[in-house]
DNA sequence: CACAAGATAGAACGAACGTTCTACTTTGGG
DNA sequence: CCCAAAGTAGAACGTTCGTTCTATCTTGTG
């Protein structure tokens, strides 16, 4: 019955997402995942790998979403469904930002964490080349846009947490529409 | 002689973006400002104060910055020149990304915080739309074009810190390039 | 049933940290 | 020169927090 590290990498992402790292602590996490102290130590060895189970939680969680939301369409479409997708995400969720630039920036010093954020970014990376790929263009191509358009995924996300901007995603999607009209494409 | 206070205010910017909020206690900054602990204590009523001010110091160090380095050119060079002046800001400073996002990140309940930063990001973008209008825009489309153009600086930043990737800000730059010659530019 | 492994509640501890306080020294303007 | 304001060094306090420990209870399996 190990339920108990999912209730608790669960709670943390959630809780840690909605208050941040810095105001929340082992009891508070234990109190929101309904497990006791002695629990979590089981389970994870020190409060970082709560944090980094956190983030591994929400990887998985986020890029299962992403992938389901933004599956079919053709030419250009596979890319901007990111940009829906992302929106729905964000919408409903707080528009608390990225937790894993939050995380890398509240321990920087902190190797397992940064790993852990890095290791997501660049699978994150991966999945908007993919849906390039998909999208018709070529290998060279897609490798030259992929980061242009993570990039205006990445600042959309910034946009919205700082300025409470929620129509930065809509504008990110324009611009990315734009820039995969532009010639060179397929 | 209040030089202290501003002392004070430059290393929590300096210490602050190199080793992050939550590891950087009081004695800390004492030590690094050259400076009696009483004294910190004399000019900010709380920790919280330092930080505002750390942000309020990074605020006018940074927009002093762009100003400067971004002055001159003409259509869409008013406006490729923030990319520049940033890509030689984030290069030499460590690109530990956006200290106001930190801060925000870390702080979510801190109103004062969290002001500060909504107060910098608006003026970063009331910047981008003035260059907007120097570079010859209508007022009416600055206003459109510059949300995007400020997302794709904050995406740059932020992939630069995330994935250590030099290279990001040139990208955004290509990207702003082409944005900036689609029709109804001028 | 029995037993081992996991879960629980909560006490306890040690370290770190923000903040206050005290006593002493420096400094600059009237 | 004098005095008030500012700075210094460092002790001290109270709190918070991460972590460990103890004792008791559940639970699933042979």
């Amino acid at each position: 019955m190990s339920s108990k590290r999912r209730d608790i990498a669960e709670a943390a992402n959630r809780v840690f997402y909605r208050e941040g790292f810095a105001a929340v602590g082992i009891d508070r996490l234990v109190d929101e995942a309904n497990v006791a102290l002695g629990t979590l130590y089981r389970h994870f060895g020190d409060r970082t790998q709560v944090i980094v189970a956190a983030l591994e939680h929400r990887h998985g969680e986020f890029l299962a979403y992403l992938e389901e939301r933004a599956r079919a369409g053709e030419g250009a479409d596979c890319v901007l469904q990111l940009f829906d997708a992302l929106g729905n995400w964000s919408q409903g969720r707080g528009g608390n930002g990225c937790l894993f630039l939050r995380a890398a920036a509240d321990h920087p010093h902190d190797e397992r964490i940064r790993q852990a954020a890095v290791d997501h970014k660049r699978r994150y990376l991966a999945l908007v080349e993919q849906r390039l790929l998909q999208g018709g263009w070529r290998a060279e191509r897609a490798e030259e846009l992929a980061p242009v358009i993570f990039l205006l995924l990445e600042g959309a996300v910034a946009a919205a947490f700082t300025l409470g901007d929620a129509a930065a995603v809509a504008g990110a999607r324009h611009a990315a529409a734009i820039l995969l009209a532009q010639p060179g494409a397929s």
